[in-house]
RNA sequence: GGCCCGUUCGUCUAGGGGUUAGGACGCGUCCCUUUCACGGACGAAACACGAGUUCGAUUCUCGUACGGGCUACCA
Protein backbone atom coordinates (compact mmCIF):
# COMPACT_ATOMS: atom_id res chain seq x y z
CA UNK A 1 0.00 0.00 0.00
CA UNK A 2 3.04 2.27 1.16
CA UNK A 3 4.65 2.68 -2.58
CA UNK A 4 0.73 2.73 -4.63
CA UNK A 5 -0.06 6.12 -5.21
CA UNK A 6 -1.84 8.56 -3.64
CA UNK A 7 -5.41 9.28 -4.22
CA UNK A 8 -8.27 11.05 -2.26
CA UNK A 9 -11.56 11.46 -2.82
CA UNK A 10 -14.45 13.95 -1.62
CA UNK A 11 -17.18 12.17 -1.04
CA UNK A 12 -20.12 14.00 -0.26
CA UNK A 13 -24.05 13.33 -0.86
CA UNK A 14 -25.80 15.57 -2.73
CA UNK A 15 -28.57 16.49 0.07
CA UNK A 16 -28.11 20.05 0.30
CA UNK A 17 -25.35 22.78 0.03
CA UNK A 18 -22.22 21.84 0.75
CA UNK A 19 -21.69 23.12 4.10
CA UNK A 20 -18.22 24.75 4.68
CA UNK A 21 -17.16 21.71 7.17
CA UNK A 22 -17.34 19.61 3.88
CA UNK A 23 -15.13 21.82 2.20
CA UNK A 24 -12.58 21.45 5.02
CA UNK A 25 -12.76 18.01 4.49
CA UNK A 26 -12.66 18.26 0.92
CA UNK A 27 -9.75 20.85 1.59
CA UNK A 28 -7.41 18.84 3.40
CA UNK A 29 -7.69 15.79 1.17
CA UNK A 30 -7.46 18.00 -1.64
CA UNK A 31 -3.61 19.29 -0.03
CA UNK A 32 -2.65 15.60 0.75
CA UNK A 33 -3.30 14.78 -2.54
CA UNK A 34 -1.33 17.73 -4.44
CA UNK A 35 1.12 17.70 -1.87
CA UNK A 36 2.22 13.57 -2.49
CA UNK A 37 1.09 14.23 -6.29
CA UNK A 38 -1.51 12.23 -6.13
CA UNK A 39 -5.17 12.17 -7.26
CA UNK A 40 -8.27 13.92 -5.62
CA UNK A 41 -11.05 12.54 -6.70
CA UNK A 42 -14.86 13.94 -6.65
CA UNK A 43 -17.22 10.83 -6.05
CA UNK A 44 -21.16 11.55 -5.47
CA UNK A 45 -22.79 9.15 -2.89
CA UNK A 46 -26.63 9.56 -3.93
CA UNK A 47 -27.67 6.34 -2.38
CA UNK A 48 -30.52 7.59 -0.58
CA UNK A 49 -33.54 8.68 -3.10
CA UNK A 50 -35.64 10.39 -0.40
CA UNK A 51 -33.07 13.26 0.80
CA UNK A 52 -31.59 13.72 -3.34
CA UNK A 53 -31.59 17.37 -3.56
CA UNK A 54 -31.48 19.03 -7.39
CA UNK A 55 -29.26 20.78 -7.88
CA UNK A 56 -27.30 20.17 -5.07
CA UNK A 57 -24.52 18.03 -7.33
CA UNK A 58 -23.83 21.22 -9.53
CA UNK A 59 -23.48 23.31 -6.09
CA UNK A 60 -20.68 21.27 -4.65
CA UNK A 61 -18.80 21.57 -8.25
CA UNK A 62 -19.37 25.18 -8.33
CA UNK A 63 -18.53 25.28 -4.67
CA UNK A 64 -15.04 23.67 -5.33
CA UNK A 65 -14.26 25.33 -8.00
CA UNK A 66 -14.75 28.77 -6.44
CA UNK A 67 -12.60 27.89 -3.71
CA UNK A 68 -9.80 26.58 -6.16
CA UNK A 69 -9.67 22.84 -4.56
CA UNK A 70 -10.79 21.42 -8.14
CA UNK A 71 -10.38 16.91 -8.34
CA UNK A 72 -8.79 16.24 -11.30
CA UNK A 73 -11.17 13.21 -11.62
CA UNK A 74 -14.97 12.62 -10.93
CA UNK A 75 -18.58 14.40 -11.69
CA UNK A 76 -18.24 17.38 -13.43
CA UNK A 77 -14.59 17.11 -13.92
CA UNK A 78 -13.72 14.67 -16.80
CA UNK A 79 -13.66 11.32 -15.74
CA UNK A 80 -10.86 9.35 -14.79
CA UNK A 81 -10.32 5.56 -14.99
CA UNK A 82 -12.98 4.27 -12.42
CA UNK A 83 -16.01 6.33 -13.64
CA UNK A 84 -19.03 6.20 -13.16
CA UNK A 85 -18.38 8.20 -9.77
CA UNK A 86 -22.18 8.50 -8.98
CA UNK A 87 -23.05 6.06 -6.73
CA UNK A 88 -26.59 5.44 -8.07
CA UNK A 89 -24.81 4.87 -11.78
CA UNK A 90 -22.39 2.68 -10.34
CA UNK A 91 -25.11 0.51 -8.41
CA UNK A 92 -26.40 -0.09 -12.02
CA UNK A 93 -23.10 -1.95 -12.64
CA UNK A 94 -23.96 -4.16 -10.01
CA UNK A 95 -21.02 -3.73 -7.79
CA UNK A 96 -22.46 -3.35 -4.73
CA UNK A 97 -24.43 -6.51 -5.05
CA UNK A 98 -21.52 -8.41 -5.98
CA UNK A 99 -19.85 -7.74 -2.88
CA UNK A 100 -23.00 -7.93 -1.02
CA UNK A 101 -22.56 -11.53 -2.39
CA UNK A 102 -19.52 -12.22 -1.63
CA UNK A 103 -20.00 -11.45 2.31
CA UNK A 104 -23.66 -13.65 2.01
CA UNK A 105 -21.29 -16.58 0.66
CA UNK A 106 -18.70 -16.51 3.20
CA UNK A 107 -21.22 -16.34 6.14
CA UNK A 108 -20.15 -12.67 7.18
CA UNK A 109 -23.59 -11.12 5.60
CA UNK A 110 -27.20 -12.19 5.88
CA UNK A 111 -30.49 -11.38 4.05
CA UNK A 112 -33.10 -9.73 6.96
CA UNK A 113 -37.14 -9.72 6.08
CA UNK A 114 -38.29 -7.70 8.93
CA UNK A 115 -40.37 -5.15 8.22
CA UNK A 116 -40.27 -1.59 9.37
CA UNK A 117 -42.52 -2.29 11.76
CA UNK A 118 -41.27 -5.63 13.26
CA UNK A 119 -38.28 -3.42 13.69
CA UNK A 120 -39.84 -0.89 15.71
CA UNK A 121 -41.11 -3.69 17.71
CA UNK A 122 -38.18 -5.50 18.52
CA UNK A 123 -36.27 -1.59 19.42
CA UNK A 124 -39.76 -1.62 21.80
CA UNK A 125 -39.23 -5.11 23.18
CA UNK A 126 -35.57 -4.01 24.37
CA UNK A 127 -36.39 -1.11 25.71
CA UNK A 128 -38.97 -2.46 27.75
CA UNK A 129 -36.67 -5.27 29.06
CA UNK A 130 -34.22 -2.25 30.02
CA UNK A 131 -31.40 -3.34 27.26
CA UNK A 132 -29.04 -0.56 27.63
CA UNK A 133 -28.35 -0.52 24.10
CA UNK A 134 -30.73 -1.97 21.61
CA UNK A 135 -29.89 -2.42 18.63
CA UNK A 136 -29.82 -5.44 15.48
CA UNK A 137 -27.22 -7.56 17.02
CA UNK A 138 -25.45 -10.75 17.35
CA UNK A 139 -28.26 -11.80 20.41
CA UNK A 140 -31.68 -9.67 18.96
CA UNK A 141 -31.16 -11.07 15.60
CA UNK A 142 -31.65 -14.22 16.61
CA UNK A 143 -35.57 -13.14 17.21
CA UNK A 144 -36.07 -11.53 14.07
CA UNK A 145 -36.61 -12.70 10.42
CA UNK A 146 -33.66 -13.49 8.95
CA UNK A 147 -31.80 -16.21 7.42
CA UNK A 148 -29.76 -16.64 10.43
CA UNK A 149 -33.00 -17.59 12.22
CA UNK A 150 -34.94 -18.89 9.04
CA UNK A 151 -34.04 -22.44 7.42
CA UNK A 152 -32.53 -22.43 3.84
CA UNK A 153 -35.71 -23.16 1.93
CA UNK A 154 -37.68 -20.55 3.88
CA UNK A 155 -35.08 -18.09 2.48
CA UNK A 156 -35.26 -19.27 -1.06
CA UNK A 157 -38.74 -19.06 -0.76
CA UNK A 158 -39.20 -15.48 0.64
CA UNK A 159 -36.48 -14.54 -1.89
CA UNK A 160 -38.11 -16.30 -4.77
CA UNK A 161 -41.69 -14.46 -3.73
CA UNK A 162 -40.02 -11.13 -4.33
CA UNK A 163 -40.14 -10.50 -0.52
CA UNK A 164 -38.34 -7.60 0.19
CA UNK A 165 -35.04 -7.63 2.25
CA UNK A 166 -32.13 -6.06 3.13
CA UNK A 167 -28.52 -7.31 3.50
CA UNK A 168 -27.22 -7.25 6.64
CA UNK A 169 -23.56 -7.39 8.39
CA UNK A 170 -23.25 -10.12 10.76
CA UNK A 171 -20.79 -8.60 13.48
CA UNK A 172 -19.84 -11.40 15.90
CA UNK A 173 -20.52 -11.34 19.48
CA UNK A 174 -17.18 -10.36 21.78
CA UNK A 175 -14.34 -9.55 19.50
CA UNK A 176 -11.95 -6.32 19.96
CA UNK A 177 -11.80 -4.24 16.75
CA UNK A 178 -8.58 -1.82 16.42
CA UNK A 179 -7.96 0.31 13.93
CA UNK A 180 -5.33 2.97 13.18
CA UNK A 181 -6.11 6.39 12.75
CA UNK A 182 -3.83 8.97 10.83
CA UNK A 183 -4.86 11.57 13.27
CA UNK A 184 -6.11 9.86 16.28
CA UNK A 185 -4.00 7.01 16.75
CA UNK A 186 -5.14 3.51 17.83
CA UNK A 187 -8.65 2.84 18.50
CA UNK A 188 -10.15 0.20 20.29
CA UNK A 189 -13.82 -0.86 19.98
CA UNK A 190 -15.75 -3.95 20.99
CA UNK A 191 -18.08 -5.47 18.57
CA UNK A 192 -21.01 -5.76 21.32
CA UNK A 193 -20.75 -2.09 20.32
CA UNK A 194 -21.34 -2.22 16.58
CA UNK A 195 -25.04 -3.81 15.44
CA UNK A 196 -25.70 -5.47 12.05
CA UNK A 197 -25.29 -2.81 9.57
CA UNK A 198 -27.78 -2.82 6.93
CA UNK A 199 -25.64 -3.32 3.82
CA UNK A 200 -28.06 -3.17 1.11
CA UNK A 201 -31.96 -1.89 1.07
CA UNK A 202 -33.99 -3.06 0.21
CA UNK A 203 -34.65 -0.82 -2.82
CA UNK A 204 -31.75 -2.61 -3.84
CA UNK A 205 -29.43 0.31 -3.30
CA UNK A 206 -26.61 -0.28 -1.15
CA UNK A 207 -25.95 1.86 2.30
CA UNK A 208 -22.66 4.54 2.77
CA UNK A 209 -21.33 1.38 5.05
CA UNK A 210 -20.90 -0.96 2.04
CA UNK A 211 -20.85 1.75 -1.09
CA UNK A 212 -18.05 3.81 0.16
CA UNK A 213 -15.89 0.89 1.32
CA UNK A 214 -16.92 -1.05 -2.63
CA UNK A 215 -16.13 2.63 -4.08
CA UNK A 216 -12.59 3.36 -2.22
CA UNK A 217 -11.63 -0.61 -2.76
CA UNK A 218 -12.52 -0.08 -6.87
CA UNK A 219 -11.54 3.43 -7.16
CA UNK A 220 -7.74 2.48 -5.44
CA UNK A 221 -8.28 5.02 -3.00
CA UNK A 222 -5.26 5.59 -0.31
CA UNK A 223 -6.71 7.90 2.39
CA UNK A 224 -10.01 7.94 3.61
CA UNK A 225 -10.41 11.40 5.02
CA UNK A 226 -13.92 11.96 6.88
CA UNK A 227 -15.43 14.24 9.71
CA UNK A 228 -15.01 12.67 13.03
CA UNK A 229 -18.61 12.04 13.28
CA UNK A 230 -17.47 8.68 11.16
CA UNK A 231 -15.76 7.43 13.94
CA UNK A 232 -18.36 5.34 15.70
CA UNK A 233 -19.05 3.24 12.24
CA UNK A 234 -15.58 3.00 11.33
CA UNK A 235 -15.05 -0.59 13.78
CA UNK A 236 -17.77 -1.90 11.05
CA UNK A 237 -16.54 -0.65 8.28
CA UNK A 238 -13.12 -2.48 9.24
CA UNK A 239 -15.32 -5.57 9.74
CA UNK A 240 -16.30 -5.07 6.53
CA UNK A 241 -12.91 -4.65 4.56
CA UNK A 242 -11.96 -7.99 6.79
CA UNK A 243 -14.73 -10.19 5.52
CA UNK A 244 -13.79 -9.14 2.42
CA UNK A 245 -10.47 -10.07 2.46
CA UNK A 246 -9.31 -6.37 1.82
CA UNK A 247 -7.98 -5.42 5.28
CA UNK A 248 -4.23 -5.01 3.31
CA UNK A 249 -5.97 -2.80 0.83
CA UNK A 250 -7.54 -0.69 2.91
CA UNK A 251 -7.68 3.20 2.72
CA UNK A 252 -5.53 4.81 5.72
CA UNK A 253 -8.28 6.56 7.48
CA UNK A 254 -8.31 10.46 8.95
CA UNK A 255 -11.09 11.32 10.91
CA UNK A 256 -11.36 15.15 11.30
CA UNK A 257 -11.96 17.28 14.35
CA UNK A 258 -15.31 19.02 14.00
CA UNK A 259 -16.11 22.58 13.13
CA UNK A 260 -18.30 23.76 16.13
CA UNK A 261 -20.10 26.85 16.80
CA UNK A 262 -18.67 30.32 17.51
CA UNK A 263 -20.31 30.64 20.39
CA UNK A 264 -22.11 27.71 23.11
CA UNK A 265 -21.76 24.28 22.00
CA UNK A 266 -22.06 21.57 19.06
CA UNK A 267 -21.39 21.47 15.28
CA UNK A 268 -21.63 23.95 13.39
CA UNK A 269 -25.08 24.73 11.98
CA UNK A 270 -26.63 25.85 8.95
CA UNK A 271 -26.97 29.59 10.03
CA UNK A 272 -25.13 31.50 12.41
CA UNK A 273 -26.04 34.57 14.29
CA UNK A 274 -22.63 36.36 13.43
CA UNK A 275 -24.35 36.95 9.95
CA UNK A 276 -21.03 35.02 8.09
CA UNK A 277 -21.87 32.66 6.22
CA UNK A 278 -21.91 28.55 6.69
CA UNK A 279 -21.62 28.09 2.71
CA UNK A 280 -19.06 29.10 0.37
CA UNK A 281 -21.65 30.04 -2.12
CA UNK A 282 -25.61 31.16 -2.20
CA UNK A 283 -27.78 28.36 -1.34
CA UNK A 284 -31.79 28.24 -1.74
CA UNK A 285 -32.75 24.62 -0.30
CA UNK A 286 -36.34 24.00 -2.07
CA UNK A 287 -37.61 22.14 0.17
CA UNK A 288 -37.65 24.36 3.06
CA UNK A 289 -37.61 27.28 0.82
CA UNK A 290 -34.75 28.63 2.82
CA UNK A 291 -32.28 30.51 1.58
CA UNK A 292 -28.35 30.53 2.80
CA UNK A 293 -25.59 33.29 2.02
CA UNK A 294 -22.36 32.51 0.77
CA UNK A 295 -19.03 33.60 1.22
CA UNK A 296 -18.64 34.17 -2.35
CA UNK A 297 -21.52 36.50 -2.13
CA UNK A 298 -20.84 38.42 1.17
CA UNK A 299 -17.32 39.78 -0.70
CA UNK A 300 -14.80 37.07 0.42
CA UNK A 301 -12.03 35.97 -1.22
CA UNK A 302 -12.07 32.48 -1.82
CA UNK A 303 -8.59 32.51 -0.81
CA UNK A 304 -9.43 33.83 2.32
CA UNK A 305 -12.01 31.64 3.28
CA UNK A 306 -9.67 28.71 2.48
CA UNK A 307 -7.04 29.57 4.15
CA UNK A 308 -9.25 30.50 7.72
CA UNK A 309 -10.39 27.23 6.68
CA UNK A 310 -6.80 25.32 6.47
CA UNK A 311 -5.96 26.66 9.86
CA UNK A 312 -9.35 25.91 11.89
CA UNK A 313 -7.86 22.25 12.93
CA UNK A 314 -4.55 22.30 11.26
CA UNK A 315 -1.22 24.61 11.66
CA UNK A 316 2.06 24.20 10.40
CA UNK A 317 3.98 24.28 13.85
CA UNK A 318 5.04 28.12 12.75
CA UNK A 319 3.35 31.01 13.45
CA UNK A 320 2.76 31.93 9.69
CA UNK A 321 -1.00 32.11 9.31
CA UNK A 322 -1.34 33.81 5.80
CA UNK A 323 -0.74 31.02 3.76
CA UNK A 324 -1.67 30.81 -0.10
CA UNK A 325 -2.69 27.88 -1.45
CA UNK A 326 0.44 26.31 -2.66
CA UNK A 327 2.01 27.01 0.48
CA UNK A 328 -0.26 24.91 2.14
CA UNK A 329 0.23 21.81 -0.45
CA UNK A 330 4.03 22.25 0.77
CA UNK A 331 3.32 22.43 4.47
CA UNK A 332 0.39 20.37 4.95
CA UNK A 333 0.07 16.66 6.68
CA UNK A 334 -2.30 14.87 8.81
CA UNK A 335 0.12 14.53 11.58
CA UNK A 336 -0.46 18.06 12.56
CA UNK A 337 -3.93 18.13 12.41
CA UNK A 338 -5.56 18.81 15.47
CA UNK A 339 -7.37 15.58 17.84
CA UNK A 340 -9.74 18.52 19.44
CA UNK A 341 -12.66 19.85 17.78
CA UNK A 342 -12.43 24.12 16.71
CA UNK A 343 -15.18 26.43 17.66
CA UNK A 344 -15.49 28.52 14.58
CA UNK A 345 -14.17 32.19 14.91
CA UNK A 346 -16.34 35.17 13.23
CA UNK A 347 -14.00 37.65 13.90
CA UNK A 348 -10.75 36.25 12.71
CA UNK A 349 -12.57 35.22 9.60
CA UNK A 350 -12.96 39.22 8.80
CA UNK A 351 -9.28 39.98 9.60
CA UNK A 352 -8.40 36.73 7.44
CA UNK A 353 -10.36 38.88 4.55
CA UNK A 354 -8.75 42.19 5.50
CA UNK A 355 -5.25 40.29 5.04
CA UNK A 356 -6.01 39.25 1.46
CA UNK A 357 -7.44 42.58 0.57
CA UNK A 358 -4.35 44.71 1.99
CA UNK A 359 -2.34 42.17 -0.32
CA UNK A 360 -4.18 42.80 -3.58
CA UNK A 361 -3.18 45.38 -5.99
CA UNK A 362 -5.26 48.42 -6.50
CA UNK A 363 -5.58 47.67 -10.38
CA UNK A 364 -6.60 44.17 -9.31
CA UNK A 365 -9.17 45.91 -6.53
CA UNK A 366 -10.63 48.52 -9.12
CA UNK A 367 -11.84 45.92 -10.92
CA UNK A 368 -13.78 44.29 -8.47
CA UNK A 369 -15.22 47.49 -7.64
CA UNK A 370 -16.46 48.03 -11.13
CA UNK A 371 -19.64 46.49 -10.71
CA UNK A 372 -20.53 48.95 -7.70
CA UNK A 373 -19.82 52.17 -9.48
CA UNK A 374 -22.27 50.33 -12.43
CA UNK A 375 -24.60 49.41 -9.75
CA UNK A 376 -24.79 53.50 -9.00
CA UNK A 377 -24.52 54.51 -12.70
CA UNK A 378 -21.06 56.12 -12.04
CA UNK A 379 -18.64 55.86 -15.01
CA UNK A 380 -15.07 57.47 -13.78
CA UNK A 381 -11.87 56.56 -15.30
CA UNK A 382 -9.80 53.98 -14.51
CA UNK A 383 -6.82 56.13 -13.11
CA UNK A 384 -9.51 57.41 -10.91
CA UNK A 385 -11.24 54.36 -9.76
CA UNK A 386 -7.58 52.58 -9.21
CA UNK A 387 -6.64 55.84 -7.08
CA UNK A 388 -9.94 55.33 -5.07
CA UNK A 389 -9.11 51.72 -3.94
CA UNK A 390 -5.52 52.75 -3.13
CA UNK A 391 -6.58 55.15 -0.20
CA UNK A 392 -10.21 53.35 0.54
CA UNK A 393 -9.02 49.77 1.03
CA UNK A 394 -7.02 50.61 4.51
CA UNK A 395 -10.08 51.32 5.63
CA UNK A 396 -11.98 48.20 4.47
CA UNK A 397 -12.68 44.26 5.09
CA UNK A 398 -14.12 44.02 2.47
CA UNK A 399 -14.42 45.28 -1.25
CA UNK A 400 -18.04 45.66 -0.99
CA UNK A 401 -17.39 48.04 2.10
CA UNK A 402 -15.53 50.57 -0.50
CA UNK A 403 -18.84 52.26 -1.79
CA UNK A 404 -20.54 52.97 1.24
CA UNK A 405 -16.93 53.87 2.70
CA UNK A 406 -16.23 56.44 0.31
CA UNK A 407 -19.24 57.42 -2.20
CA UNK A 408 -18.14 61.08 -1.46
CA UNK A 409 -15.14 60.44 -3.78
CA UNK A 410 -17.58 60.14 -7.05
CA UNK A 411 -20.52 62.34 -5.99
CA UNK A 412 -20.08 65.80 -4.79
CA UNK A 413 -21.26 66.26 -1.48
CA UNK A 414 -24.66 68.29 -1.15
CA UNK A 415 -25.16 67.73 2.52
CA UNK A 416 -22.27 68.10 5.38
CA UNK A 417 -22.04 66.84 8.75
CA UNK A 418 -23.92 69.06 11.03
CA UNK A 419 -21.79 67.95 13.91
CA UNK A 420 -18.78 69.49 12.45
CA UNK A 421 -20.44 72.52 11.91
CA UNK A 422 -21.67 72.99 14.56
CA UNK A 423 -17.96 72.70 16.55
CA UNK A 424 -15.74 74.05 13.85
CA UNK A 425 -17.73 76.37 11.09
CA UNK A 426 -17.61 80.24 12.66
CA UNK A 427 -16.38 83.43 10.58
CA UNK A 428 -12.21 82.98 11.14
CA UNK A 429 -12.53 79.09 10.21
CA UNK A 430 -15.02 80.29 6.70
CA UNK A 431 -12.60 82.82 6.32
CA UNK A 432 -9.47 80.28 6.42
CA UNK A 433 -11.41 77.92 4.16
CA UNK A 434 -11.67 81.05 1.67
CA UNK A 435 -8.08 81.90 1.65
CA UNK A 436 -7.37 77.85 1.21
CA UNK A 437 -9.27 78.16 -2.19
CA UNK A 438 -7.04 81.62 -3.21
CA UNK A 439 -4.28 79.61 -2.46
CA UNK A 440 -5.41 76.26 -4.31
CA UNK A 441 -6.21 78.36 -6.98
CA UNK A 442 -2.51 79.82 -7.81
CA UNK A 443 -1.26 75.73 -7.36
CA UNK A 444 0.14 75.14 -10.95
CA UNK A 445 1.13 71.03 -9.56
CA UNK A 446 -2.08 70.11 -7.99
CA UNK A 447 -0.32 67.46 -6.01
CA UNK A 448 -0.47 66.35 -2.22
CA UNK A 449 2.19 68.16 -1.11
CA UNK A 450 1.21 71.24 -2.52
CA UNK A 451 -2.19 71.53 -0.97
CA UNK A 452 -0.94 70.10 1.88
CA UNK A 453 1.55 73.13 1.91
CA UNK A 454 -0.37 75.46 1.06
CA UNK A 455 -3.05 74.64 3.68
CA UNK A 456 -0.42 75.13 6.53
CA UNK A 457 0.72 78.19 5.01
CA UNK A 458 -2.77 79.65 5.28
CA UNK A 459 -2.23 78.50 8.83
CA UNK A 460 0.39 80.62 9.92
CA UNK A 461 -1.27 83.74 7.68
CA UNK A 462 -4.05 83.78 9.54
CA UNK A 463 -2.32 82.45 12.90
CA UNK A 464 -5.01 79.75 13.06
CA UNK A 465 -3.94 76.14 13.89
CA UNK A 466 -4.70 73.31 11.03
CA UNK A 467 -6.22 71.18 14.06
CA UNK A 468 -9.10 73.73 14.75
CA UNK A 469 -10.25 73.77 10.57
CA UNK A 470 -8.49 70.61 9.36
CA UNK A 471 -11.96 68.50 9.96
CA UNK A 472 -14.51 71.73 8.50
CA UNK A 473 -12.23 71.61 5.72
CA UNK A 474 -12.43 67.57 5.24
CA UNK A 475 -15.72 68.04 5.63
CA UNK A 476 -15.99 70.93 3.56
CA UNK A 477 -14.40 68.43 0.16
CA UNK A 478 -16.41 64.88 1.72
CA UNK A 479 -19.33 66.03 3.66
CA UNK A 480 -18.44 63.84 6.34
CA UNK A 481 -16.04 63.80 9.09
CA UNK A 482 -13.61 60.83 8.68
CA UNK A 483 -11.93 59.17 5.38
CA UNK A 484 -8.95 58.78 3.86
CA UNK A 485 -5.67 60.78 3.82
CA UNK A 486 -7.27 64.27 2.73
CA UNK A 487 -4.69 65.98 0.61
CA UNK A 488 -4.02 62.92 -1.37
CA UNK A 489 -7.94 62.54 -2.04
CA UNK A 490 -7.42 66.17 -3.09
CA UNK A 491 -4.74 65.29 -6.09
CA UNK A 492 -6.68 62.32 -7.23
CA UNK A 493 -9.88 64.91 -7.39
CA UNK A 494 -7.78 67.14 -9.55
CA UNK A 495 -7.66 70.46 -8.96
CA UNK A 496 -10.46 71.79 -10.53
CA UNK A 497 -12.99 68.95 -8.89
CA UNK A 498 -11.36 70.37 -5.80
CA UNK A 499 -12.11 73.49 -6.40
CA UNK A 500 -15.32 73.13 -7.11
CA UNK A 501 -16.36 71.27 -4.04
CA UNK A 502 -14.68 73.97 -2.39
CA UNK A 503 -16.73 76.76 -3.86
CA UNK A 504 -20.14 74.52 -3.13
CA UNK A 505 -18.64 74.34 0.41
CA UNK A 506 -18.10 77.78 1.08
CA UNK A 507 -21.52 78.76 -0.78
CA UNK A 508 -23.10 76.22 1.91
CA UNK A 509 -21.24 77.44 4.97
CA UNK A 510 -22.29 81.16 4.38
CA UNK A 511 -25.78 80.26 4.27
CA UNK A 512 -25.54 78.46 7.46
CA UNK A 513 -23.71 81.51 8.94
C1' G B 1 -28.48 5.95 29.17
C1' G B 2 -24.46 3.20 26.41
C1' C B 3 -20.13 3.55 23.37
C1' C B 4 -16.34 6.50 21.03
C1' C B 5 -13.48 11.01 20.74
C1' G B 6 -11.66 15.19 23.10
C1' U B 7 -9.95 19.20 27.09
C1' U B 8 -3.41 25.06 26.97
C1' C B 9 -5.62 32.64 27.38
C1' G B 10 -12.88 34.48 25.53
C1' U B 11 -11.51 32.12 20.42
C1' C B 12 -7.78 29.61 16.91
C1' U B 13 -3.38 27.47 18.52
C1' A B 14 2.50 26.47 19.66
C1' G B 15 4.99 23.73 23.15
C1' G B 16 6.12 19.46 25.86
C1' G B 17 9.16 16.01 32.21
C1' G B 18 12.68 21.58 34.66
C1' U B 19 9.98 27.47 29.76
C1' U B 20 9.20 34.48 32.49
C1' A B 21 3.96 28.57 28.96
C1' G B 22 5.06 31.45 22.74
C1' G B 23 2.04 33.43 18.52
C1' A B 24 -2.67 35.10 16.17
C1' C B 25 -7.90 37.10 16.44
C1' G B 26 -10.61 40.02 19.69
C1' C B 27 -10.12 43.54 23.93
C1' G B 28 -7.47 47.74 26.63
C1' U B 29 -3.52 51.67 26.97
C1' C B 30 0.03 54.52 24.46
C1' C B 31 2.72 56.27 19.90
C1' C B 32 1.96 57.80 14.77
C1' U B 33 -2.12 60.86 12.67
C1' U B 34 -6.84 66.29 10.67
C1' U B 35 -10.43 61.77 11.38
C1' C B 36 -10.95 56.66 10.81
C1' A B 37 -8.05 52.73 9.47
C1' C B 38 -3.09 50.82 8.80
C1' G B 39 1.45 50.36 11.32
C1' G B 40 4.32 50.25 15.97
C1' A B 41 4.90 49.59 21.44
C1' C B 42 2.88 47.76 25.71
C1' G B 43 -0.90 45.23 28.68
C1' A B 44 -4.91 42.04 30.75
C1' A B 45 -5.84 36.91 29.59
C1' A B 46 -4.73 29.79 29.70
C1' C B 47 -2.25 24.36 31.01
C1' A B 48 -10.41 21.54 33.88
C1' C B 49 -9.91 18.81 38.67
C1' G B 50 -7.89 14.70 41.78
C1' A B 51 -4.63 10.85 42.46
C1' G B 52 -0.25 8.12 40.76
C1' U B 53 4.84 7.81 38.33
C1' U B 54 9.07 11.10 39.15
C1' C B 55 14.02 14.71 42.43
C1' G B 56 10.45 17.52 39.45
C1' A B 57 4.59 17.39 36.12
C1' U B 58 0.98 21.67 32.03
C1' U B 59 3.55 17.60 29.51
C1' C B 60 3.30 10.43 31.08
C1' U B 61 -0.74 6.93 33.55
C1' C B 62 -5.41 6.30 35.83
C1' G B 63 -9.82 8.30 37.56
C1' U B 64 -13.45 12.44 37.90
C1' A B 65 -15.74 16.51 35.73
C1' C B 66 -17.01 18.94 31.51
C1' G B 67 -17.70 19.21 26.15
C1' G B 68 -18.63 16.92 21.53
C1' G B 69 -19.98 12.84 18.27
C1' C B 70 -22.65 8.35 17.37
C1' U B 71 -26.63 5.35 18.82
C1' A B 72 -31.72 4.72 10.95
C1' C B 73 -33.16 0.34 5.23
C1' C B 74 -29.26 9.09 6.38
C1' A B 75 -24.89 10.20 4.88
Amino acid sequence: MSDSRVRLRFAPSPTGGLHMGGVRTALFSYLFAKKHGGDFVLRIEDTDQTRYVKGAEEYIINSLKWCGIEPNEGVGFGDGPYTPYRQSERKELGIYKKYADRLIESGHAYYAFDTAEELDEMRKRLEAAKVVAPQYNAVSRQNMRNATTLSEDEVKKLLAEGTPYVVRLKVPRNEEIRFHDIIRGWVVVNSTQVDDKVLLKSDGMPTYHLAHIVDDIEMKISHAVRGEEWLPSAPAHILIYRYLGLEEQMPKLAHLPLILKPDGNGKLSKRDKSGIPMFPLNWFDERTNESYTGYRESGFFPEAFVNMLAMLGWNSGTTQEIFSIEELIKAFSFERVNKAGAKFDPEKTKWFNQQYLRKKSDEELAELFEPFLKEHNITVDKKFAIGFCKLIKEKAHFVNEFWSLGSFFFIAPTTYDAEVLKKRLNPQTLAYIKEVKTAFDAIQNFTAVETEHAFKAVSEKLNIPTGQVMQLFRVAITGVGGGPALFEMLELFGKENSLKRLDNAIAYFEKQG
